[in-house]
RNA sequence: GGCUCGGUAGCUCAGCGGUAGAGCGGGGGACUCAUAAGCCCUAGGUCGCAGGUUCGAAUCCUGCCCGAGUCACCA
């Protein structure tokens, strides 16, 4: 059985301000699916930025810059995020790139082509100052229904080019109930399909009002949401039958908020169908990261900053938290006190605390060597490890995954409990105290492999106290036998803590 | 307003037709290898409210109350 390539995208971030918890987050995630995909086969993970559209170009003016001056200037911020969580994807796409523009200018002449992309006549009541279409109905009094601006609208007329969205409704009813786990979690399919049977509009996908997008043949920009979309085929040279193309496509999972959900659920399906490609095996959304359970929004002054942060915690804590504190499609309440208590109980009590102790045990009673391995109760018991945290992982239940990975730290810390390696080392009861310290040097490197996905770092630090070169690969059903650890090697055990405890002070 | 999802032990949540569960916090205990960590024991909550269906309901149906989301941009 082979297994086929594995290809996970980010949305591309919409670069107009400065990267939040909530984009470290889902690229998070997507890390996290890449580095366990990579033990099994080839695997690409896609990540970008969004730089078109009103509002890009409109902070940029007022910060005095060209637009792409201004991307430019933002981008190191962006790409310092990922390295600040060890988020480390395979391509970074600009929509700014000329290999991106290029292409969907391509795209945009094959839709042409097909007759999927037609030139009609975009009307509506227009306000100059937001630089918005409103429908009738939401004028109020027949002024710009946005409270900030209630001025007076204009009708207005323009030829534009529109997508025929319209025309793949009864296509995207039907491929819905076929793929009913296509769209997940369940209300986020729920939510689409309600819109689905509500019927579908033709799409406005150009802009001639606006410079800052990619420019169409004949005038005008493309639409930023269609621009930004396309993303996941351009990356990959998709317009040149590219290799990357022919190997990753379609998208095993394509991670978004929520919030994007009918972009990515309805309007990129139905241009995938238009250019005769398949669709995403999975469009995974994510729930929302809020503070005291409330959104977070600049207004609101509760933004969390992703770079502090990391700098308080540390890359891995978060990691940890974030994908351990909620089920990834819930939204969860964040706060600092919550992170402190993972961090001191699941990460540094039981985690930290049983390397700590198990080769401490090991150093005084065996000079850190690691002993002969014996028939283990605790093995057996967990054989399956793997494979249940594997299949729990590849559904995106990451905290279910963490949950049964802890199981297993607990029963190391009990099994040191039970047999009191101590009492065994002044009784000279040697066979028993050997068997106990190889379950649990072995356990450890088990854990290197079941948490390196989800924390990279940490997982290095146990496998090199192991003794053991390089880091944790390979695939959990080769690794995950129990009695694969070589015993005789010498290991290597820190002075430091892997997770010093932190104390109130410090939230 | 339409639609969606929630309301279960102090907190966060699981259970989703068969006499209430986990983790954390709190309380108690025995130990000492370890980051005053770990391990063991301990939680008596009318499962939002009111009806209904059923031999039997957190679990299905109806109504109501409360909270959140979504229907325009936003991970």
């Amino acid at each position: 059985m082979s297994k086929r390539a594995y290809f996970v995208t980010t949305p591309i971030y919409y670069i107009s301000g400065n990267p939040h918890i909530g984009h470290a987050y889902t690229s998070i995630a997507a890390d996290v699916l890449a580095r366990y995909h990579r033990t099994l086969g080839p695997t690409f993970f896609l990540t970008g930025t969004d730089e078109h559209g009103q509002k890009v170009e409109q902070a940029a003016r007022e910060a005095g810059f060209d637009p792409q001056a201004w991307t430019d200037a933002l981008i190191p911020k962006w790409k310092a995020l990922y390295a600040a969580y060890d988020v480390g994807y395979d391509d970074f796409i600009r929509t700014t790139e000329t290999r991106h523009t290029t292409q969907v200018v391509a795209v945009f002449e094959r839709l042409k082509e097909t007759g999927d992309v037609y030139l009609g006549t975009y009307e509506g009541w227009y306000c100059t100052n937001d630089e918005t279409f409103w429908l009738e109905s939401k004028l109020i009094d027949g002024r710009c229904p946005n409270p900030e601006c209630g001025r007076a609208v204009q009708w207005l007329s323009e030829e534009n080019w529109f997508f025929a969205l319209s025309k793949y409704r009864d296509r995207l009813v039907a491929y819905y109930r076929a793929h009913p786990e296509w769209v997940r979690p369940e209300r986020a399919y729920n939510e689409m399909m309600s819109t689905l049977e509500g019927g579908l509009d033709d799409l406005c996908i150009s802009r001639v009002n606006l410079d800052w997008g990619v420019p169409l043949p004949g005038g005008g920009v493309m639409y930023v949401w269609l621009d930004a979309l396309l993303n996941y085929l351009t990356a990959l040279d998709y317009a040149s039958d590219g290799e990357r193309f022919r190997t990753f496509w379609p998208p095993n999972v394509q991670l978004i908020g929520k919030e994007i959900a009918r972009f990515h659920t309805i309007i990129w399906p139905a241009v995938l169908f238009a250019l005769g490609l398949e669709t995403p095996n999975v469009v995974f959304a994510h729930g929302w990261i809020t503070l005291e359970g409330e959104k977070m929004s600049k207004s609101r002054g509760n933004v969390v900053d992703p770079f502090e942060l990391v700098e308080r915690f540390g890359s891995d804590t978060i990691r940890y938290f974030l994908l351990r504190e909620a089920h990834f499609g819930s939204d969860f309440s964040f706060g600092e006190e919550k992170v402190r208590l993972r961090r001191n109980g699941d990460l540094g009590n039981d985690l930290g605390n049983l390397v700590k102790r198990s080769l401490a045990m090991l150093a005084r009673y065996r000079n850190g060597r690691i002993p002969a391995a014996a028939p283990s109760a605790l093995g057996a018991r967990f054989a399956d490890l793997g494979a249940r945290t594997g299949a729990l992982v590849e559904r995106l239940a990451f905290r279910d995954a963490l949950e049964a990975v802890w199981e297993f730290v607990t029963a190391l810390n009990r099994a040191i409990e039970e047999q009191k390696p101590w009492e065994l080392h002044k009784r000279g009861d040697d066979a028993a105290l050997d068997a106990v310290l190889y379950d649990l040097c072995e356990g450890i490197r088990w854990l290197a492999h079941l948490t390196f996905p989800f924390m990279p770092a940490t997982a290095r630090g146990m496998w090199t106290q192991l003794g053991l070169a390089g880091e944790p690969a390979g695939a959990w059903s080769d690794e995950l036998v129990w009695g694969r650890l070589a015993s005789g090697a010498q290991t290597a055990p820190a002075e430091a803590a892997l997770f010093p405890r932190l104390d109130a002070s410090v939230a």
